[in-house]
DNA sequence: ATTACTAGTTTACGAGTAA
DNA sequence: TTTACTCGTAAACTAGTAA
């Protein structure tokens, strides 16, 4: 386990974060002091500092302090965070559990066919897919604007494949999540699934997906392609 | 000023109220226990507990303690305070700082005429406004959706109007922001406010409009008539 | 099983201060 | 002015218990 910074971040950190984002500074760097921040959030400045070194500690900002006050950009992490929440309160009032992520066919490593071959995780998938997907995973390198919206994703309620204990190292979990692929002549396949690791990596721009069929012949899909993936709650 | 229940809300109890609005809450009485609760919020179950006692006394919740449970349904108080949470986060990621709200044009009482004829008042339009109102509002009645989504326009930035000391009351503030009426035919009168006073009241099914002319000429409306008030952010 | 009280501990807070 | 430290206090937490 990698350790964390140590410092935790409870909702007044988060609420803190979504007050730094309405103030621009998941656009860039901006200029804040902990006086101003402590009086938009109602409390007093050693708070409001303190809660900026907590943002810090949990890595979801960057700054940099300076003699009258400090620069703060929002991490990748941190928008995530946010963009978590804003999974939440989409769910709650426009009953929106689908999140629509776009990119092109990339040809990828190849790992994801070796893996999903696995009898340990391939039993799992008839489980709980019902159906025995095809010995690939269609590889799509998601746009800009995706890449930031995946975050959406975790808001959602996965289901889960266990990892287990292999005989020279162990396979870790991985989250499935239900979903259509569509091509840019607008066909769709249905009966497919997002899967991502548990322990997610340091480039969340690649998405994989399985389906019980070869996806790149379902769709007519080649290197890149242009899809659009439709990702559903479970 | 009427006291309330000494229960304060912080951001831990509505990130509570967001985990039972995810789990229904919002629709009706729905059962919960402390503990699946507290597992959720991953705190204790004293906790969980406490929470809910907070968001009972700030009236977020209405709730009938049964012996195996309890039943639980959010307020209109505790869903504004979602909405609002909600405004941010769309003005975060998608830019928007505009609400919509449906409705239809009614007569009201005529009271925000004689208001808003007050010299305290019109001077503050014309300064802060850019015009003199028509002496006149134009009310509308919000339908069911748009009198809960009306609760967004707390997350923008009004444009105060002051309140002053009459030789026999006080006259209070004022809340406005620029808004767009559209009628029916999709004519639109750009020029205009809606304006609410500072102190809410409990029905919030009406709005006001003002602008620099009569609305009711200008757009061919007449009681009855459905307008959609475009409200957005100063 | 529940909810919620009381008691003891830990954590968070704001005032003051230094750099 | 800033940020962030220390310190004494206040609030929030968990454990145990009662209903």
């Amino acid at each position: 386990m990698v350790a964390a910074t140590g410092v935790s971040v409870g909702h007044d950190e988060l609420a803190t974060l979504k007050h730094l984002a309405l103030l621009g500074a998941l656009d860039g760097e901006e200029k804040f002091s902990c006086s101003s921040l402590a009086e938009r959030l109602d409390t007093s400045t050693q708070t409001a500092s303190r809660r900026l070194q907590a943002l810090d500690g949990a890595e979801y900002v960057d700054r940099e302090v300076v003699s009258d006050g400090q620069w703060i950009s929002i991490t990748d992490a941190g928008e995530s965070a946010l963009q978590r929440e804003y999974a939440d309160y989409r769910r709650i009032f426009e009953g929106e559990s689908s999140v629509e992520l776009d990119g092109a066919v990339t040809s990828g490593m190849g790992e994801g066919r070796h893996y999903i071959s696995l009898p340990g995780y391939m039993e799992q998938f008839v489980d709980r897919l019902g159906y025995e997907p095809f010995k690939g995973t269609l590889n799509v390198n998601l746009d800009d604007e995706s890449v930031r919206t995946r975050a959406r994703l975790s808001s959602f309620e996965p289901i889960t494949i266990d990892g287990w204990e292999g005989d020279e190292r162990t396979y870790g979990p991985a989250y499935c999540y239900p979903a259509t692929v569509e091509n840019d002549a607008g066909d769709r396949y249905e009966q497919a699934h997002v899967i991502t690791p548990e322990r997610t990596h340091h480039d969340e721009d690649q998405l994989e997906v399985i389906a019980p069929a070869k996806l790149r012949d379902e769709l007519d899909l080649e290197d890149g392609s242009e899809v659009i993936v439709h990702v559903s709650e479970q």
